[in-house]
DNA sequence: TGAGAATTGTCCCATTTCGCACAGATTGTT
DNA sequence: AACAATCTGTGCGAAATGGGACAATTCTCA
């Protein structure tokens, strides 16, 4: 098996030294003999919902592998404001400014869907990377695209109204979290759009009504996705497409 | 000379196969060995008001590392609004994803502040890469960190009115360029700050009596800095501290 | 079971911004 | 000198958002 394009990896098919089983697409995309000297430093963790994995200003202490569920980056100004400006899943990991060299981050980083993953300790990581030139570039490229999504985002924030971002938010995450029903709060939602709990509650409303989503206390259904992607602005599509250029190669 | 920290090196020691004189505050970190690889590949270019530089889509041609002047990075939606996400002066690179392996960009790269530097083939770039361990250690940390840059404007985009991004982007401009007067209309700053022309101009005429700024027909002028950093979001500061940390190690 | 906390539904209104539109001023071009 | 193009001042109504406030409902925990 060469191990180097996911498609050759059947997700099954690897484990971490506790024998928990790995969902990540970094982890899966290794090379074996990289993952082999990554093995032994990753520790299964619980993501409980609304953990902060990293807060502002620190150093980087672990990166984080997520299995399921989904980590928000989340900026917050000096009067407690705050707006998620990125979003990780099983498909990228935690603590992006290390394979860069950057050892410290200015947004926060919290569990926005509950779920479960791997840790690492930075240092261990970056010995590892000494080693390791496979994994170098595949983090480096996640580190990359993952700016671009932020990106997108900045300017979604600024251009596009509260529905049509939330209505990408609620497409992203569900393309994150396998869950028919995703468990958030309008007030949480509220915090990762930038705004305040009645705005999201407006809205969401407006969309109930028009049958793209239903909701009950603390749950989100989505019931129509194709009216939802019409509802969306189009950075829903520029997002996934750096997703797709990073998951298939 | 060791040449591996900025400090070590004076501005006029430096040039290019054309004699050209670089003040590229990447290009005077490299260690000496490193830079005379890249020396014969870059070519000294005028960077004229306006030019674009890369489109979005668009595979990363060029790298440019800017002596004087400013590009903007700036997000195009599809029925044509902008805004920018992002800048880079004398102190980074254009073309950042190349360092992480990311071959193409869905920002575009356009001149903001005329000025001139240097640029490089992307393959070029590449190709140095691959026996230059201190560049790619001088690229990968510029890239992570202006990913954070991007990810400060993206919260400020979301959460801070026209009067303090305004501020914010005049100090940062004037950071960049060592001109007294910023040769800039508020039709160009309007697309620059994702938002109509009149915004602007009601803004900086709020900011004109206030005695921040003066300003004639194209052109604005910095009066009291001081007034200008309190009228300011906290985002200057922020994103100054990350450009300190890159500057400087 | 009861009390308290958390979540959502609404409503209201001040403020900001949007999106125009048009006039006046400046520049530069012929 | 005249004309065209560009830039800025300004005004106005529509729309979106901010920022509270309070009631009703549901959940949690003692």
């Amino acid at each position: 098996m060469s191990g180097k394009n996911l498609r050759d990896v059947p997700a099954d098919q690897r484990t971490n030294a506790e024998g928990k089983q790995i969902l990540n697409k970094v982890l899966l995309a290794m090379p074996d003999n990289e993952y082999e000297l990554m093995r032994a430093d990753l520790t299964y963790i619980d993501l409980p919902s609304h953990l902060s994995l990293h807060e502002p200003t620190q150093n980087i202490e672990f990166v984080y592998f997520p299995n399921r569920g989904m980590v928000s980056q989340v900026v917050v100004t000096k009067d407690g404001r705050t707006v998620e400006v990125g979003v990780v899943g099983k498909e990228g990991y935690v603590g992006a400014g290390l394979a860069a060299g950057v050892s410290r981050s200015s947004v926060r980083e919290i569990i926005q869907i509950a779920g479960d993953g791997f840790r690492m300790k930075g240092n261990a990581l970056q010995r590892i990377l000494q080693s390791a030139p496979q994994l170098h570039v595949i983090l480096s490229r996640h580190t990359g695209l993952q700016g671009m999504q932020v990106a997108q985002t900045a300017a979604c924030n600024r251009l596009h109204d509260i529905q049509q971002r939330l209505s990408r938010w609620l497409l992203m995450t569900q393309d994150r979290v396998d869950a028919g029903l995703l468990p958030i709060t309008h007030d949480f939602i509220a915090t990762m759009m930038g705004t305040d709990r009645s705005t999201v509650s407006l809205a969401a409303s407006v969309m109930q009504k028009d049958g793209l989503i239903d909701y009950v206390r603390g749950a989100v259904k989505i019931v129509n996705r194709r009216k939802l992607e019409k509802s969306a602005c189009e950075c829903y599509s520029v997002i996934q497409q750096l997703e797709d250029e990073l998951g298939l190669r």
